[in-house]
DNA sequence: GAATAGATCCGC
DNA sequence: CGGATCTATTCA
């Protein structure tokens, strides 16, 4: 069960939202399957936050891919992503949903994040580095999503964007 | 400085 | 459907 490596984040966003899903997400004592995820790609993409282009808040979806994205929205939940692309290219894949080896499923962004603890505090680690906070292969998921199921669907609670198909979802087979 | 919108969630 | 609650960004 390896822990996935940088050139896994480095791949095309698209592709990393996709084979995300059914991955492990490790954080601290916390084991979980990533059932949704969505792609924010590039300063063309009215809905990433790197549309208007490089501010401080921005400045880690332009570094190296693998990396943690974690902004607080609405006051008051968090939102965790992992960089992707080349340096220099703004990108993430948002987690939007996972389920604990307890069989609870934390379905939300804002839900997951507070049940694991996850804060600004954990923004910019490099999850192919630490050694708390990474994201590992299935054994059983070896060979990519051959035998997942997934939908697309447009992404959740954004207002410009709407007509890309950029959110993943697990669905049962 | 002040205003406002925002990758959410919960309860009514 | 509105409120909670705070920050990054925009506007004056």
């Amino acid at each position: 069960m390896p822990k996935l490596n940088r050139k896994f984040f480095e791949n095309n966003t698209l592709t990393v939202a996709k084979e995300l899903l059914g991955k492990t997400l490790v954080f601290n004592n916390y084991q979980g399957i990533v059932t949704e995820t969505e792609a924010y790609i590039g300063e063309n993409d009215p809905a990433c936050h790197a549309a208007k282009g490089r501010t401080k808040r921005t400045e880690v979806m332009y570094g190296k891919a693998g990396f943690s994205y974690v902004y607080l929205i609405y006051g008051m939940y968090y939102c965790f992503n992992i960089v992707t692309e080349q340096q220099d290219f703004p990108a993430a894949v948002l987690i939007r949903g996972v389920k604990l080896k307890s069989e609870q499923h934390l379905d939300g962004p804002g839900k997951l994040c507070k049940h694991l603890g996850i804060t600004t505090e954990h923004n910019k680690i490099d999850l192919t580095k630490s050694i708390y906070f990474y994201i590992k292969d299935n054994n059983k998921n070896q060979t990519h999503n051959k035998s997942l199921n997934f939908i697309q669907t447009p992404r959740i609670g954004i207002k410009v964007g709407i007509e890309q198909l950029w959110r993943f979802k697990l669905v049962k087979p």
